[in-house]
DNA sequence: AAGGATTGCTTTTTT
DNA sequence: AGCAATCCTT
C-alpha cells in the first residue's frame, strides 16, 4: 500500500497514486482526456528522482510538443529542484533523435552539420527530383510522391525494399532513391529520417545500442497513442532488455494516423511485454459532467474501442450551446458576439479557444474579429518559420553552415535579384548532377574552367564569395552577428521594404527572427538551426497574453480552455470529405478528432455549423455533421438545432444581424419555464409586432430574442420577466 | 533577365 | 477567392 500523504501523491487521486508509484517494469496508463496524464507521467519522474533515487541522468522522457517538455521540465523544477531536472532527458523525439544524430554522426553517412528540412523544403526537392527524372508532374505530384515516401520511411523501409507490384509503385521507389540520393548530397535529413536513422544505426551498431541502453535506462513516453512505427521500433530497442517503458495512451485521442501514427502500437506493446502493468485513469478532472458526458456520447459510436467509463466530480454544468449559421460569416459573428458577452461576465480572453477542422476556417473568423476589435492569436496557419522572407534569411544562415544544401543555393543564389537567371542556374544544377556534387562546388567549378556565360560570372563569382564569406565568419561570431553581417551584404532591407505595407511587415518578420538570435546568444548555428525546424507553432502559445486563441482540432490536442468553440461541425468538413471518401476508419478518426475538441473545454462548449459555406469561391449549401446526431439531448442547450431544418426562415436578411443572446457559464440548474418560443408572434408596447427568434433560459431568467417586422427596428433581446411583451394575438 | 498577365489549382490535419 | 506556377512581353 502507498502511503498517499506523501508530498508528491497529495491531491492525486488512488488511481494516480498506483500510477505514480507502481513497480519498475513495462507499464501502461491508459487514460481518458483530462485525467491528468501528463501530471501522472511528471509525478512518476518527480517519484523516482526522490524516492527510489534513480540517477536523473538515465532517465529519458518523450513528450507530443515542445511545449509539453517545457512545462514539463518547468514543472519538475519547482519539485524536485534545478540540478536534477536539467540532468535528465525532456523532449520529443524529433528533437532526441536528432541530438543522438549529432553525437553519433560519425556513425552514419551524412556529417554532425546536418540539416533538417521542413514540409517546404521537402517538396522543393522532391519536385527537383520529379523534373530530374523527367517525369509528368500532373500525373505524379511531388506531394503525393512525397506522402508514399514518407509513408515507406515511417514504415523503416528503404528505396530497395519498397514494394513494388504497380508500374506507379516502380516509379516511386525511383523517386524514393532519387529523393534519398538527394538529401544526401545536400547532407541534410528530413522530418521522417531524423526517426529512421537512429533505428538504423541501432540495429546495425551492437556498442552503440548498448551505450543508449544504458543512458536511458528509465523511458517514459507521453501520448503513447500517436507513436509510428518507427518511434515504437526505437522504443523497443532501447528498452526490450532493462525494460523500463512507462508509456501513458489514450487510444480515443488517436488523431494522427495521417501521419504514420498507429494506435496498434498499444498491442504491439501488449505483445511484446507480456507483463505488462496496465493502469487505467478514469477519472476526468477538466470538464463538467454536462461536456464529458457528450464526449463520451460521441466517442462510443467508434467501433474496435476499449469502452471506458469516464467521471467527473464536476456534477451538471452550463449546457452546451448549438448553433445553426447562415454562413461563415455569420458563424464568426455569433462567436464574436458570443465572446463579448462573455467579456461582460468576467471571463478572460485567454480562457477562450475557437477550434476549427482546417486552417483556412481561420479566416472568416479573423476578419470578424479584427472588425469588432476581440484580440485573438493564431496559431498554425502559415507559420513564422514557413514565411518566404524567414525561409529566404534562414537558408543564407543554412548555407553560412553548409555550403552544400542545394535547396537553400537554389532558393537564394538570386534572391535578392543578382543577375544569375534561369538559363545560369539550370547549367549549374545539371553539371552538379553530372559531376555527382552540389550546386555550390559545381558552381565553382564552373567559375575556374570559365564554363559560364561572361555576363553571369560576375554575379556568380560575387554570390560564392559571399557564402564563403559567412561560412568563415560563422567560428568566431555570434548567430546574431552573422545575421546582421548577411543581411547587410545582401542589402535585404532594401530588396524587402519596397514601399508597400506588405514589405514593412516582411522586414519586421526578418527582424523579429533576429530578435530570437539575439536571445540566444550562446547557441551555435547547427543549433540554432536545428531548433528553429524542429519548433511547433504551439510551442510559443503564451498564455498570459489576453486573447482568444484560433487554433485546429489537431493543434489543441493536449491543451484545455475553460470556453470552447467548435466551429465547422458539417458533413464534409468534420468529418473531412477526404475521409469520407477515404475509408470508414478515416472518419472514425474524424470522429476521435471531434471528441478530442469537445474534452479540451472545462466549463462551457459551443458547437456551431453553417448552412452554408464558402468553398473556391462559391457557396454551397452544406449539412450539419453526423456526430451532432449522437449528442445527447440534456445537456443541450436547444436540442432541436440540430436537425437538418431549413423550413425555419433561412434567407432574411435581418437574420444575418441577430444578436446572440448571452449565455455566461453558469453551474446552477434552470428552474423556469420559457414563456416564448421560437417561431411565435409577439406584441412589443414600444416596437411593435415580431417574431421570437429564440428564447433561452439563462439563470433564472427567460432571455428573448424577437425579430421585429419594422426593418427599423431588426432584432432586439428582452428579459421576458421585465420587458413589455406579449403573444400576439392570431390573425 | 525582370516584371506583368494569365492560368489553373487548391483545402485536411503537422512533428 | 487567392495564390503560385507559367507564360508573355519588354
Amino acid at each position: 500500500m502507498v502511503d498517499q500523504t506523501h508530498p508528491l501523491l497529495r491531491n492525486l487521486n488512488t488511481q494516480q497514486c498506483e500510477a505514480v508509484t507502481v513497480a519498475d517494469g513495462p507499464v501502461l496508463v491508459l487514460a481518458g482526456p483530462g485525467s491528468g496524464k501528463t501530471r501522472v507521467l511528471t509525478h512518476r519522474i518527480a517519484w523516482m528522482l526522490s524516492e527510489i533515487q534513480t540517477p536523473a541522468w538515465q532517465i529519458l522522457a518523450v513528450t507530443f510538443t515542445n511545449k509539453a517538455a517545457r512545462q514539463m521540465r518547468e514543472r519538475l523544477t519547482t519539485m524536485v529542484g534545478r540540478e536534477t531536472a536539467l540532468d535528465m532527458s525532456v523532449g520529443t523525439f524529433h528533437a532526441t533523435c536528432a541530438r543522438i544524430l549529432r553525437r553519433e554522426a560519425e556513425h552514419t553517412r551524412f556529417s554532425r552539420d546536418y540539416l533538417i528540412l521542413d514540409a517546404d523544403d521537402q517538396l522543393a526537392l522532391m519536385k527537383l527530383v520529379v523534373k530530374e527524372l523527367g517525369l509528368d508532374d500532373k500525373k505524379y505530384r511531388p506531394a503525393a510522391l512525397l506522402n508514399a515516401v514518407s509513408q515507406a520511411k515511417n514504415e523503416l523501409l528503404t528505396p530497395e525494399q519498397y514494394p513494388i507490384r504497380t508500374y506507379h509503385d516502380e516509379i516511386v521507389a525511383r523517386a524514393f532513391t532519387r529523393y534519398q540520393a538527394a538529401l544526401r548530397s545536400s547532407n541534410a535529413l528530413d522530418f521522417d529520417d531524423l526517426l529512421v536513422e537512429p533505428v538504423r544505426l541501432f540495429q546495425t551498431e551492437a556498442e552503440l545500442l548498448e551505450k543508449y541502453r544504458r543512458r536511458f535506462r528509465y523511458i517514459l513516453v507521453d501520448e503513447f497513442q500517436d507513436t509510428n512505427l518507427a518511434q515504437y521500433v526505437l522504443l523497443r530497442l532501447l528498452t526490450q532488455e532493462h525494460r523500463s517503458l512507462y508509456a501513458v495512451a489514450d487510444e480515443d485521442q488517436s488523431i494522427y494516423s495521417w501521419r504514420g501514427a498507429d494506435y496498434r502500437n498499444i498491442r504491439r506493446l501488449r505483445q511484446d511485454y507480456p507483463e505488462l502493468t496496465q493502469i487505467l485513469l478514469t477519472e476526468n478532472y477538466r470538464s463538467t459532467e454536462v461536456i464529458l458526458n457528450a464526449a463520451q456520447a460521441v466517442i462510443a459510436h467508434n467501433p474496435d474501442r476499449t469502452p471506458k467509463q469516464l467521471f467527473t466530480k464536476k456534477k451538471g454544468g452550463a449546457t452546451i450551446t448549438l448553433r445553426e449559421a447562415y454562413d461563415e460569416q455569420e458563424e464568426a459573428a455569433f462567436v464574436a458576439r458570443e465572446i463579448q458577452s462573455l467579456q461582460r461576465t468576467g471571463k478572460a480572453l485567454n480562457e477562450i479557444a475557437v477550434m476549427y477542422r482546417t486552417n483556412a476556417q481561420s479566416r472568416a473568423l479573423e476578419e470578424t474579429f479584427i472588425r469588432e476589435k476581440l484580440p485573438y492569436r493564431l496559431i498554425g496557419g502559415v507559420r513564422f518559420y514557413a514565411r518566404k522572407e524567414i525561409k529566404d534569411v534562414l537558408a543564407y544562415l543554412r548555407l553560412a553552415q553548409n555550403s552544400d544544401d542545394n535547396i537553400s543555393f537554389q532558393r537564394v543564389v538570386n534572391v535578392p535579384a543578382r543577375g544569375i537567371g534561369t538559363r545560369t542556374l539550370a547549367t549549374i544544377v545539371e553539371s552538379a548532377t553530372q559531376a555527382n556534387c552540389s550546386a555550390y562546388q559545381a558552381a565553382q567549378q564552373l567559375l575556374q574552367e570559365r564554363a559560364l556565360g561572361s555576363r553571369a560570372e560576375r554575379p556568380v563569382q560575387f554570390f560564392l564569395s559571399l557564402v564563403a564569406g559567412w561560412q568563415e565568419a560563422r567560428e568566431s561570431m555570434t548567430v546574431v552577428a552573422l545575421l546582421d553581417r548577411i543581411l547587410g551584404e545582401v542589402d535585404y532591407q532594401s530588396f524587402l521594404r519596397d514601399g508597400s505595407d506588405e514589405g514593412e511587415s516582411r522586414w519586421e518578420n526578418v527582424l523579429a527572427l533576429r530578435a530570437v538570435t539575439a536571445e540566444k546568444p550562446d547557441l551555435t548555428l547547427i543549433d540554432f538551426l536545428t531548433e528553429v525546424a524542429l519548433v511547433a507553432d504551439v510551442d510559443d502559445i503564451d498564455e498570459e497574453v489576453r486573447a482568444v486563441t484560433l487554433l485546429t482540432l489537431h493543434s489543441a490536442k493536449g491543451l484545455e480552455y475553460p470556453i470552447v468553440f467548435i466551429t465547422g461541425l458539417e458533413e464534409g468538413l468534420l468529418p473531412h470529405s477526404r475521409s469520407i471518401e477515404d475509408s470508414p476508419e478515416a472518419v472514425a478518426e474524424e470522429r476521435r478528432l471531434f471528441y478530442v475538441g469537445i474534452t479540451r473545454a472545462e466549463e462551457r462548449l459551443y458547437l456551431s455549423y453553417a448552412f452554408r459555406r464558402g468553398w473556391y469561391g462559391n457557396s454551397d449549401p452544406t449539412g450539419p455533421s453526423r456526430f451532432l446526431g449522437d449528442l445527447p439531448n440534456t445537456g443541450l442547450a436547444n436540442p432541436k438545432a440540430r436537425s437538418n431544418n431549413r423550413s425555419q426562415g433561412w434567407g432574411g436578411s435581418s437574420w444575418k444581424t441577430a444578436p446572440t443572446q448571452a449565455a455566461p457559464a453558469r453551474r446552477e440548474r434552470t428552474s423556469i419555464q420559457p414563456r416564448f418560443q421560437r417561431g411565435q408572434r409577439v406584441h412589443h408596447r414600444r416596437f411593435g409586432d415580431g417574431a421570437v427568434q429564440e428564447s433561452v433560459i439563462e439563470g433564472n431568467e427567460e432571455i428573448v430574442t424577437v425579430l421585429f417586422f419594422d426593418n427599423r427596428i431588426g432584432v432586439k433581446q428582452f428579459l421576458a420577466s421585465m420587458a413589455p411583451l406579449e403573444p400576439a394575438a392570431e390573425h
